[in-house]
DNA sequence: TCATGAATCCGAAACGTTTCGGAAATCATT
DNA sequence: AATGATTTCCGAAACGTTTCGGATTCATGA
């Protein structure tokens, strides 16, 4: 006969009871009820092995009872968290703020829709990232990541298929890509803007493109010198720029191309998202340049940066596809790796639409 | 004797053997070092029940088995999770974005310092925000939330208070406020920029304050009331405007006081953010009033807005509190919180700076 | 009446950790 | 050498859930 446990001093002890107190569990359920804690279990995971009259006495006594599972008890013995994982290298630059919030909150969003937690983890840039998600994965707190702006070889990706860690990426590295995705396609994009210009008799195309080494702007980049070598162009290095996607870099690199005295001047513009396009209207007006009879421009457009393409001074032909509609999918196809969805379920490649407006004329 | 489980066919028992291979237990520890699972436990705890050369011994088993210890299982037994969550109701306006960028990076960061997880939840505007909360207790899924924004009266802080929730506040509430926070000197804002004013021998003194209803709005309101009535001037609730603190803001409200014939016109601005003040300035060029000869402008500066207090075409006269020194107490504080700490230790009032440049001149 | 099988149920083990209460070993003091 | 105190250790229970393997009931058909 042991003596009964008085949880007075001890700090843990005291909250132990203090839990308890709080929160209803399976066991207080089975035992108002005269059942097992295994078939009330099972009645609220509306298990087949379960009459359907006690899975419905069961749910009502949880209502009741108001009682939840305790995540953290299913994530022991399942051996998942529930919960998905961001990890953000660094704090990003000032003009992806309104970026950065989309991706957080919308994702924050349908994972919750989903029924899974989602946790945000800055990773300063000095330490190494790999070793965040390496304590994210043991620690077993996450069963799956979050990644975007794959580069063209991706450490991260690496490591996480090593690990045979669950992860979605937005985009593709340039691999074989034997991962879950979403990707557009990108190469399209490249290849289809720059088609729309050649056809319009343009020779000279400027391509103004995103950061360089990152896989969105190679698969651009490659759609690109497809399109010229099929229109029987030579490629002219000098006409692609990368640079990070906003006004300024358009603008800039416009105005030394119009300006320059070394070589050729582009009569066309291939820019990859709205921003570099409205930048490279600015430089046209300051040069008393006119779109689209002196200069053509065509852009991709992610829907998403406060540049809309059809309300510039001229608009914009574009390929689209809209950012805002991956934010679902990505949630989805994470679960279903996580549930252990077989690949080809896994990866979606979103087509780019092209919508022809103003801003394009034959070349003169 | 029964028979060894094969974990053959079904899929759960499968994975747990998965599972078992790719992470070290304490058990794996206590049976490669001949210890108990409950000393080495305690050794990995640094717990003082263990003999120094013992627990050196352990630590250097674990290093190289490379033991990591499961949180999930720690959590269950000690009844913490060892995450916090922050809530956002429904996505900012874009205006804010770069702001909550700086809150959800910069919390992460700290929280992370401190060995804690940082859980993101958007709970969408149509559905009850306190059942997000609930669910995240319920679930035993976080120990703490990060509040910010407080109200006068705040339904979150409520529910939390009553729930026994620990909590960190950016900010207080019109309440007695028994609850942790950080907060700064709000009255002390709008009493010292108004009698910078006053002192000045300004009489028509304007007021363009934050969003009605929140706390800090309304404490900064006090101070300038209090100020006005010290300086032996009567209010003229025609001066004091509300609204979302950017330029525009900033812009109309001083356009409408400077140009209106129904009431006196004022000489001297308080705004209660950089963004707000840039905007007054923009209005007083419009209409040839030049900083301070005819109108003197005060603000308070949060050292986080695009716009530099010291950079505008006169240099402002602000009271200062830096926003990003705020992060790493809040996690603190937050930390303390839930480690039992007392209140009067979790309760941070940070004064406000007074820092005088060129903006303001005696009144003409 | 007895085996067959479907429909429901339950006990017990397991997940990996912490902690309570006591046991064993070591040391200092008579 | 016996005593008591201190240091170091360990077994077992607990956290709340899921799941394995078997048990019980009850109708069905032989």
């Amino acid at each position: 006969m042991t003596a009964a446990p008085l949880f007075l001093e001890k700090g843990g002890a005291f909250l132990t009871l203090k839990n308890r107190r709080t929160m209803t569990t399976l066991k207080d359920l089975s035992q108002h009820l005269g059942l097992s804690v295994t078939q009330v279990s099972r009645a609220m995971n509306d298990h087949w092995d379960v009459k359907q009259s006690t899975k419905e006495r069961v749910w009502k006594a949880a209502e009741e009872l108001g009682y939840k599972p305790n995540l953290t008890a299913r994530k022991l013995v399942t051996g998942k968290s529930g919960t998905v994982c961001f990890v953000q290298e660094g704090i990003p630059p000032k003009e992806e703020a309104w970026l950065f919030m989309q991706i957080i909150s919308n994702l924050s969003r349908e994972f919750t829709r989903l029924g899974r937690q989602f946790l945000f983890h800055l990773a300063d840039e000095s330490d190494d990232v790999l070793g965040a998600y390496e304590n994210l994965v043991r620690g077993k707190t996450v069963d799956g990541f979050v990644l975007i702006n794959p580069k063209n070889q991706d450490p991260r990706i690496d490591f996480l298929l090593k690990r045979d860690v669950p992860f979605v990426c937005h985009g593709r590295a340039m691999d074989d890509a034997l991962y879950p995705y979403y990707d557009i396609d990108n190469y399209a994009v490249g290849y289809n803007l720059t088609s729309l210009l050649i056809s319009q008799g343009h020779r000279e195309i400027a391509f103004l493109n995103g950061r360089e080494g990152l896989a969105f702007s190679t698969r651009r980049h490659r759609g690109y010198l497809d399109a010229l070598e099929e229109g029987g162009i030579e490629f002219d290095a000098g006409f692609v720029a990368h640079g990070q996607m906003v006004e300024a870099f358009g603008h800039d690199e416009a105005a030394r191309l119009l300006t320059r005295t070394d070589g050729p001047r582009p009569t066309g513009f291939v820019a990859s998202n709205t921003r570099i396009a409205s930048g490279i209207f600015r430089a046209c007006t300051e040069f008393g340049l006119s779109v689209p009879q002196d200069v053509s421009i065509v852009a991709h457009d992610d829907a998403l940066s406060e540049v809309r393409s059809d309300s510039l001074p001229t608009p914009l032909t574009v390929t689209v596809a809209p950012l805002s509609e991956s934010w679902a999918p990505m949630a989805r196809l994470l679960t279903a790796a996580i549930d252990g969805a077989p690949l080809e379920k896994t990866q979606i490649l979103q087509p780019v639409e092209v919508i022809e407006r103003a801003s394009i004329a034959p070349a003169s």
